[in-house]
DNA sequence: ACCTCCCGCCATGCT
DNA sequence: AGCATGGCGGGAGGT
């Protein structure tokens, strides 16, 4: 299997030569780049190192260059090596290459361990592929020869990988051979973490646990019992692990070998990870309370000393790795106790994915009767097929809520995964902080500077950053969601959302669906799914995890310390804050990249409380619409379209995002369906929509088809940025700056994204977008994208589109809707629905009082790296 | 001294 | 048996 697999995919662009310096372009060398098949799956050997350092690593040895001259920690140490950063993005590889001359030595004979860190090293290993690759492309990615290149031990290899692979951006094909899918199903896969983190009750957890110490800090004794109790009540019981490894249609593990250790722990830990800060209201997971409900997850009662310092020590390997992709950054909970290690969301906001697709796979037989439009079936199914029962064991404390849990757990913890894969709609746009401040944002800086060398301005930058991160993840989300899904409803929320709010859109995205901008939208819908959409907010009642988040959230607040309270009210806001960073090189485009220490702006999402709250409301809408979309869509699987999907939405919500404006970016998108669909992103938006909706999605799931379009990010494009997010993100920006006061309403940060000229928010005045364009997008589609577009693209295509700039809105309806929806205020109508509504406006507000605050800090002090 | 977390031994399990 | 994976924890770098 493997091997044929194997040989079946090389993908050309990858490989590479990476030797080449040139990091941007490593995608395109990348994608020119070899092929890898030679090594094949074959090959072991791994130790890089032989080349050792002595190479040039090319591309990675700038990154890292880069990074480590961007980033504080970094810098100086390079700088006492004399390593020249170069900040413009592009420069990397002139920093490799001198590096490599001249640095090589001295770095490579001392490397620094930090240089040597987990997270550097991801975000090598990132900045080889694409955001957004190109389904049609072939996106493998050969483990020896990451690790050669990279100049890393295998070993080093599989923990990045397989924290990826718990998210879905890569998949295992064969014997040291994997594909690489990029962000295209992020969101979707957070959605499904979020929803089955909220049925295994984490966050519940998780206010036991904080009880737990603070009454211990106040009342020792009594917090011990309770712990126990609560982690074990939350464990799950009987050994069973709460869930096995999630996984999503598409991306299911395909070799039988992984299978074999799915559910063990890099992978897993990794999901349950995410899963708290997704269900967490703070968004704010310490390491501490972390391991320990991972460790009850596994054993319940166990927990060592040792143990709990293993735990910790992955937590931290996770933590780099999720860092490096901008979902996580550390920061620091300060408790009564004292200062915590701890991490703080920053990716995109999500929304639970409700049926998901997901759910059905890992079903298998159940997935299809799971489909079922009940809510509840949905709900069940999703998570887990059958379940076990057991669930309390303790009484105490947890009971209550096991009582309420266990019906879900057992459900969910069903062995197998449960993957839902409903889309999230949310949004996520949130950003793309970075994570780890100082690295990130230096990296963030650099490939910004390089790509583009907009100027931005200072405020823009941190919107930039965030901008473009977040959009992008939102985005995808979205768009995933909506292509995938006959969900969709959701997504047409999602499709609203993008539009202004991007800011907060990230994080209200999500539950768009019913949106408020109904009309609009609803043009996005598929067919099929429309109907289900209306439903969903019925529908979905069925869960509700909202007590538990509720309280979750108080507690977290609370738990926070004393202050945190503030913190999570603010705390979101200070991600907003304009320092923001994006790290991800992918995102570039900010602008500016200013690093800021503090990164934590982020911003994008700022509708953590509120969100959670309505989020919750929506994820049940939605489960109810999962399940409603299941009926609708036997298929269910969607799988491969969520790949596709994900293109499609991605391009989707940047052109909503764009279509405000529009711009300079144009991008191609490729319909799924249609195939290649140039479009401008705008249209695109509109247009994929319907395109994937409507189109089957067959369509979508031929990769081949894929291939033929251009993906978006083809765009990479030249100009444009691959990813639509930027704009979105950009919007938000503005948006954020607006509501802040830091720019004027006329003046828009563009995020990078080209384009970005959208109009900000509705309610904002209206701001018009001053496009920066892209360039953060770029820059990211640039490298990541490059090597997909230079490969498939056919580029022709695209170019063309691109050059022109709008092209084709395959649906003029879309970008009209599309400016509606930005205009639309979030909030109003959909409130009444529900959830939707309400997440959205309350990820207005929130963001907005967020941004307002922002400055305010969070007991949690982000830390960089230290 | 503590926080991080790199490093690589070695178990596991597929081929 | 050989090799790919990856659990695991010693112990070192950083602060």
């Amino acid at each position: 299997m493997e091997n044929e697999k194997e040989n079946l995919f090389f993908e050309p662009h990858k490989k590479g030569q990476m030797k080449t310096p040139l990091k941007e372009s490593t995608a395109a060398s990348i994608v020119l780049a070899e092929i890898q098949p030679d090594f094949g799956p074959l090959t072991t050997p791994t130790k890089p190192k032989e080349t050792s350092q002595g190479e040039p690593w090319t591309p990675t040895a700038n990154l890292k260059m880069l990074i480590s001259a961007v980033s504080p920690e970094i810098r100086n140490r390079d700088q006492k090596r004399g390593l020249v950063s170069n900040r413009n993005g592009l420069p990397k590889p002139k920093d490799c290459l001198h590096e490599h001359l001249s640095g090589d030595e001295c770095e490579k004979s001392q490397p620094s361990r930090k240089e040597k860190s987990l997270g550097l090293l991801c975000h090598k290993f990132l900045a080889r592929y694409p955001n957004y690759p190109n389904p049609a492309v072939n996106n493998d990615i050969c483990l020896d020869e990451v690790a050669e290149e990279l100049n890393v031990e295998r070993r080093r290899i599989y923990d990045i990988v397989n924290v990826l692979e718990s998210l879905h951006m890569v998949s295992r094909l064969a014997k040291n051979r994997y594909t690489w899918h990029g962000r295209h199903n992020l969101n979707k896969t957070l959605g499904t973490l979020k929803s089955v983190g909220e049925e295994n009750k984490y966050a519940e957890q998780i206010m036991m646990i904080k009880k737990k110490e603070y009454e211990q800090e106040f009342d020792f004794s009594k917090s011990c019992n309770i712990e126990d109790h609560v982690t074990k009540a939350n464990t799950d019981q009987n050994g069973h692990t709460d869930m096995c490894f999630v996984e999503l249609p598409g991306v299911e593990f395909r070799a039988a070998s992984v299978n074999s250790r799915k559910d063990k722990s890099l992978r897993v830990m990794s999901q349950k990870f995410v899963m708290l800060f997704l269900v967490s209201t703070p968004q704010i997971v310490s390491l501490e309370t972390a391991a320990k409900i991972l460790i009850g997850e596994d054993h319940v009662e166990d927990l060592d000393k040792s143990k709990f310092k293993t735990k910790i020590r992955r937590l931290y390997d996770i933590a780099n790795v999720l860092s490096s992709l901008d979902l996580i950054k550390k920061v620091h909970v300060t408790e009564e106790r004292g200062r915590k290690p701890a991490f703080k969301w920053t990716g995109p906001e999500i929304s639970p994915n409700p049926s998901g697709v997901n759910p059905v796979i890992s079903f298998s037989t159940s997935d299809v009767e799971v489909r079922q439009p009940s809510k509840e079936n949905c709900a069940k199914n999703l998570f887990s097929t059958h379940r076990k029962p057991n669930f309390t064991r303790h009484p105490s404390l947890i009971k209550l809520v096991k009582s309420i849990e266990s019906d879900r757990r057992k459900i969910n913890s069903a062995p197998s995964s449960p993957i839902k894969t409903s889309k999230a709609e949310s949004s996520q746009n949130s950003a793309p902080f970075p994570s780890k401040m100082a690295q990130l944002a230096a990296i963030c800086k650099m490939q910004l500077e390089e790509q583009s060398s907009e100027p931005r301005k200072k405020a823009k930058p941190q919107l930039v950053r965030s901008g473009p991160c977040k959009p992008v993840a939102p985005l995808d989300s979205a768009v995933n969601a909506e292509l995938e899904l006959p969900a969709p409803p959701l997504i047409q929320p999602l499709g609203v959302v993008p539009l202004f709010p991007s800011p907060l859109s990230s994080a209200v995205p999500v539950i768009l669906p019913q949106a408020p901008s109904g009309p609009s939208y609803a043009i996005y819908l598929q067919p099929a799914q429309t109907h289900t959409m209306t439903p969903p907010q019925g529908l979905s009642p069925t869960v509700c995890p909202n007590p538990s988040s509720e309280a979750t959230r108080s507690k977290d607040c609370t738990d926070a310390t004393t202050e945190k309270a503030a913190n999570d009210a603010t705390k979101p806001n200070v991600s907003i804050r304009p320092g923001s960073l994006l790290p991800m090189p992918e995102r570039h485009g900010a602008q500016n990249q200013d690093t800021e220490p503090a990164g934590e702006r982020g911003s994008k999402r700022a509708s953590m409380l509120e969100d959670s709250g309505s989020k919750k409301k929506f994820k049940e809408n939605l489960k109810g619409f999962e399940n409603v979309s299941a009926t609708l869509f036997p298929s269910g699987y969607l799988i491969p379209l969520t790949q596709c999907s994900s293109l499609g939405a991605e391009s989707l919500l940047s052109s909503k995002e764009n279509s405000g404006t529009l711009s300079p970016n144009h991008r191609i998108y490729s319909s799924p369906i249609a195939g290649v669909i140039p479009v401008t992103s705008s249209e695109l938006t509109a247009v994929n929509f319907p395109s994937f909706h409507v189109t089957p999605l067959k369509l979508m799931v031929s990769p081949t088809s894929v291939a033929a379009i251009p993906v978006g990010n083809s765009p990479a494009l030249s100009s444009s940025h691959p990813i639509p997010v930027q704009n979105p993100s950009s919007a938000i920006v503005n948006f954020t700056l607006q509501h802040l006061g830091l720019i004027s309403p006329s003046v828009q940060v563009s995020a990078s994204s080209g384009p970005a000229t959208l109009p900000m928010s509705p309610r904002i005045e209206a701001v018009s977008v001053v496009p920066e364009h892209a360039g953060t997008q770029q820059g990211r589609a640039t490298r990541y994208n490059s090597p997909g577009l230079g490969q498939n693209q056919p580029n022709g295509q695209s170019l063309a589109m691109m050059g022109t700039q709008q092209p084709v809105p395959v649906t003029p309806k879309g970008s009209q809707l599309v400016a509606e929806s930005f205009f639309r205020t979030p909030g109003g109508p959909v409130k009444s629905t529900g959830s939707p509504c309400m997440d959205f406006d309350g990820a207005n507000k929130t963001s907005i009082g967020t941004l307002l605050v922002p400055q305010r800090k969070l007991e949690v002090s982000t830390e960089d790296v230290h």
